[in-house]
DNA sequence: AAAGATTGATGGCTCAATCTTC
DNA sequence: GAAGATTGAGCCATCAATCTTT
C-alpha cells in the first residue's frame, strides 16, 4: 500500500458511504505503518530490512534466498538486493550452500541479531500503544470488521492463495 | 454451534491479541489496495498516476506542481518525476505559469481526462464490491473500529494532522 | 528443462543539493 | 533569503533476461 487517497474535508460523519469506508481503512493502515516505520528508524532499520531479519531470527538458522522470497512474498531479485544492503550494514552474511551450489543462504550476524531484537521491542511498543488507545468495544468492533473484510476478500478472490 | 452472532465468520477467531489486530489492519489494507491496483491496471494506470489525474480533474484547471505535491502529500521531486511519466503517456501537459516564471503547471490532456474517468469507474466498482461483501453489522463494526483508530492516532500524535 | 540467484531496466518514493526566479 | 522546480543518489519493489547448477 503506497499511495492512499488524500482526505479533502474533515467532515463530521465518520463513515456513511462505502467510499469512506475503504478510505478509512487505507488511512488507518497508513498512519499505523508510519508509526512502525518511525519506531524502526530509531534502530536504523527499514521495515523491509526488519522483516527479513525477523524471518531469519525466527528460524534461527541460515535460510536460502528462495525461502526468504516466499516468506516475504516478494520477487527473488528483491531478496538479492535487500541482502546486498543488509550485508553492507553488517547485519547479514551470505553463505554458500554446500549441498546445492546454485543456492545461497543468508545468516544473521551478531549485530543483525541485536538490531532485530531491539526492533522487535520497538514494534511491540507501537502495537501496545495502538491496542491500548482503543476502548474494549472499539477494539472488538475493529477486530470483527477486519476479520469480516479479510474473509470477504478471500471469498471474492476464489478462496485459495 | 454457539451463539456466534449472525454466523458470519465462525472461523478461527481472528483477533485475540493486540498483535493480531495491527496485523489484520495491514492485511486488509494490502488486500484491498491490491484490488484497486488491479482495477486501475485495466486502464493502464498506476495508483499514483490515477491520484494525480484525479486531483487535476477535481479542480478542473492546470495546477502548479507545488499544489500537486501538497495534495498528494509527497515530496516535490516526486511530482516532477510523476509528471515526466504522465507526459510521456500523453495524459498531462506541462504549462508555464505566466504570472510566476518559477512555477510550472500540469494540465490534463483529453486522453488524461478520459483515463481518469474510466479509472474512477473502476475504483467505484471495487469500493462497491468491498462494501457489499460485508454484512450491515460487519460494515458498521469496521466503520466504528476504523473511526476509533483514526481518532486514537490523532490523539497520540498531538492532534494536528 | 527447471530451479536458484543475479543483473538491468523501470516505477515510485525519499532526501540533499542546485538553479532560477521572486 | 526563500520559493518552485529539477537533478542526483539511494531504497524498495517489479519484471524480463541471463547464467550456473541440478
Amino acid at each position: 500500500m503506497k499511495n492512499s487517497p488524500h482526505g479533502s474535508s474533515a467532515t463530521t460523519a465518520p463513515e456513511a458511504s462505502p467510499e469512506a469506508l475503504a478510505w478509512a481503512l487505507f488511512m488507518a493502515a497508513e498512519k499505523l505503518s508510519g508509526r512502525v516505520e518511525a519506531a524502526l528508524q530509531e534502530v536504523g532499520l527499514s521495515w523491509a530490512k526488519y522483516e527479513l531479519l525477523r524471518q531469519l531470527a525466527q528460524r534461527s538458522e541460515p535460510l536460502p534466498f528462495s525461502e526468504l522470497a516466499s516468506g516475504q512474498r516478494c520477487a527473488a531479485s528483491n531478496i538479492t538486493q535487500l541482502v546486498d544492503r543488509l550485508e553492507i550494514d553488517g547485519l547479514v552474511r551470505r553463505l554458500d550452500d554446500p549441498s546445492d551450489r546454485r543456492s545461497k543462504r543468508a545468516a544473521l550476524t551478531l549485530l543483525g541479531t541485536e538490531k532485530q531484537q531491539t526492533g522487535a521491542k520497538q514494534i511491540a511498543i507501537v502495537q501496545a500503544e495502538f491496542a491500548s488507545a482503543l476502548s474494549d468495544d472499539d477494539r472488538a468492533a475493529l477486530a470483527r470488521g477486519l476479520g469480516a473484510a479479510l474473509v470477504a476478500h478471500d471469498f471474492l478472490s476464489g478462496i485459495s492463495r
